[in-house]
DNA sequence: TTGTATGCGTTATCAT
DNA sequence: ATGATAACGCATACAA
């Protein structure tokens, strides 16, 4: 393991002379440089990074944290962040949670211990008051509407769902229930405010049986389906936040002779590509531009805000 | 910035002492030891990892090379991979590559800098013989069978596409075809192999325009359909090697009144949930556990290759 | 049981 | 332009 100051000597000149070289700084005659060349080609030379992070105090490393990667909301989110890292040649250490605390905090610790400069937080768990501490170390992204003073990049979820729901209005349908990744989590509770403001604004009494949680993946659709079949009192319209979960229940309600939209609206979100192809009425999320912000704010310095607007799409199941 | 020289010198020891107490070591007083805790309570001292590092050489880190995430069976891989160094308090360093070799490349210089301890290869777009030198390094594992002093875990994707042939053949189809996701890369090399010995067996002409290349998502399957509805000369069955354009296919010919299996039998490749949903014969491949093998051979010395079996899922697509 | 001294490999400051 | 030397912060062999 030959380091820079066996190439010095190979060289016959100073650890400071190569270390110029190495970094292309100025004032080095050509002479010297030539032969720090010929000696870090002969001896093999590699530059230990972790030195260089030891001595200058960074890793050049971001953290993301996020609950799991096989899904298209984050696998989307993800794919933005790292087009942007390339693009600052960062690295991405992953952190893959399940949504628990523990490995949230594991992000955090390395970030307190100096191994990534930074960390974005797709989604969370843990308390802020867990977090924010933390904010001491590094930057600190997150990707809610969280009012403290950290960057985020958000979506305004009450107002995109609350719009929703006066679009489902609109087209007639009146027992609107939706479905939900987990109920806890900011945006979650935001569009369960918007809903019950709704509600409440059409003075419609609030029935709990019509939200539907841990939908994720398009085989939670012919499950909430199959719920709603056994039920007496049928929602007749359900925005779903996310697209895979409406094509689940597209597709179930295919197989059970429902008709979509007639007896069943759904309103998706994110504008995948599956529901273009089944022609799913959803709301474009900017996925892929929201993980690139996310990321440029995590190699800023200071605190920034930042929204994203949303449009919805419209096509036949609704 | 307190290190731990500060620790040492307000806890009234040694540095060595210090360490003892952040390590767990045996053989420090209770009193000492109370005193550093005091201390570092004090001063709010924290380990800096990246010192700890180039102390001892590693980095507790493990590239992962993978060419993206937003597709389930990376996304799949990953999961176990993620898994595995959770339980052995790895952290995993992401290189989203789109298939390009200066990615790759970026996460072998990585290796090489001592920035992480050891990479894996979920596919790969460079020649072996640029990746080869980088093993010098720090420990490399793929997943394909390449035939080379190296770790790796691998499906016998010839056998797997012949055995596949052949239970084609026998469910009465005689034009087949297939969808893959690129042409060029072990895997599909293998498989195309596995398909022309099939055909040449039974004499049948090898036909180019049956094989449809760059088939990852649902949406492909919806553009292969349409190309084979141009053909005068039409496949009556098709191996497809991902549930997702399986996936696409069927729901396409659902739409243009194509029927399946009579018209056109399909055969998927993961066992992803939307097969199950979809009632799609496939190959059931067991993504999860091997990325959790990948990692294994990732943090273990020497060369170890594993083969994982895979086995036929018979639904309604044949 | 504890401390001293050295190594890990680089960057940066300050002379010259 | 170049070199000596001090950080950077921790681990550990060796001595005591």
């Amino acid at each position: 393991m030959t380091n820079i100051r066996d190439v010095a000597r190979l060289a016959g000149v100073s650890v400071s002379t190569v270390s110029r070289v190495l970094n292309q700084h100025p004032y080095v005659q050509e002479e010297k440089r030539q032969a720090v060349l010929a000696a870090i080609e002969e001896s093999g030379y590699v530059k230990n990074l972790n030195a260089v992070s030891l001595s200058k105090g960074k890793t050049e490393m971001v953290g993301i944290v996020l609950p799991f990667t096989d899904h298209s909301y984050f696998a989307a989110l993800l794919k933005g962040i790292a087009e942007e890292a390339r693009i600052n040649s960062k690295k991405l250490v992953m952190f893959q949670t399940d949504y628990e605390t523990d490995q949230e905090i594991a992000a955090l610790e390395m970030l307190k211990h100096k191994q990534i400069d930074a960390c974005i937080f797709c989604s969370r768990s843990s308390d802020w008051a867990l977090i924010e501490p933390y904010q001491l170390y590094g930057q600190l992204v997150m990707c809610e509407e969280i009012h403290q003073e950290v960057s985020y990049t958000f979506i305004d979820q009450y107002g995109v769902f609350m719009k929703a729901l006066h679009y489902l209005e609109r087209k007639g349908y009146n027992r609107i229930g939706y479905c939900i990744g987990r109920r806890s989590g900011t945006n979650s509770q935001e569009r369960e405010r918007a809903y019950r403001d709704f509600l409440s604004s059409r003075q419609i009494p609030f029935n709990k049986s019509w939200i539907f949680d841990d939908c994720y993946h398009v085989q939670d659709g012919e499950r909430v389906l199959e719920e709603i079949s056994r039920m007496t009192d049928k929602p007749d319209a359900l925005l779903v936040t996310n697209d895979q979960t409406a094509a689940g229940i597209l597709l179930t309600a295919e197989k059970t002779g429902l008709n979509i939209p007639q007896d069943l609206g759904i309103m998706g979100f994110e504008n995948h590509p599956i529901a273009e192809m089944l022609s799913i009425t959803t709301i474009d999320l900017p996925l892929e531009e929201m993980g690139r912000n996310l990321f440029k704010q995590a190699i800023k310095h200071g605190i920034e805000k930042h929204e994203v607007t949303v449009s919805l799409i419209e096509r036949r199941t609704l």
